[in-house]
DNA sequence: TATTGAAATAACCATATGGCTATATTGGAA
DNA sequence: TTCCAATATAGCCATATGGTTATTTCAATA
């Protein structure tokens, strides 16, 4: 029916918005190498730990990412079956790695166990 | 250099963000299956003919489509080719057919030449 | 139990977004 | 040229978004 076709387009939207900010998109870039929990991720994009809680949420609401707790840190992975059922491939994004090596030479890539 | 990565990641954001609006979306599923006029798209989407020339412009502007005009029309077309640089694949589009029927029932397909 | 540290939530603010109406602009036909 | 139809642009408004600081929740430890 009509109103099913609108759900799925509407929830598809949602998730292609969920990856239509940079912060986001390099998280997912980040978590694509490794898993990381909240604390790594706030040097390395140097803004405060309730936005990155916020991103984390934005993404796993729309399923692109699952939590497991670990002590008193919360680590996020990639949901890989989620980028394969919207239709989008983790190997196109943009390259980290550059990146990755700058923020290690700045010291800021922390990992917490 | 790191703004380099920077700029590639928010232009891929850019991307992302012009296909999370279901409008949208639904215009992309319908340009993948023939190319369109904003005429065309106003009476299939019941928004006004501003609202479709923003959602155009948003959607050119970020190189998802072309625009031609013949005559006092202005055609669209997917521009599959960004599809493919940003990774994302156009065969996972929720299928409009259904949809497309229903809207062809109520003589909303009006084409433009 | 009391404390500490990590993460989530609440409340706020400035900007972006997606709709609208009104007004150009552009091209074809009288 | 003048008029009309199709688009685009401008300007407005309500809501969403992405950041902030302050506070709460939860788990480990002294």
């Amino acid at each position: 029916m009509t109103m099913t076709m609108t759900m799925e387009f509407s929830k598809l939207a949602d998730v292609l918005k969920a990856l239509g900010d940079p912060t986001r998109l390099k998280i997912v870039a980040l978590l694509n190498m490794r898993d990381c929990c909240v604390c790594e991720l706030v040097p390395i994009f140097g803004i405060s730990q309730p936005s990155i809680s916020k991103h984390m949420s934005r993404l796993k609401n729309v399923d692109l990412v699952t939590e497991k707790r670990r002590g008193q840190w919360v680590f996020y992975s990639l949901n890989r079956q989620q980028f394969e059922d919207i239709g989008y491939s983790l190997q196109r994004l943009p390259d980290f790695s550059s990146e990755f090596d700058e923020l290690e030479k700045q010291g800021l890539l922390v990992t917490c166990e």
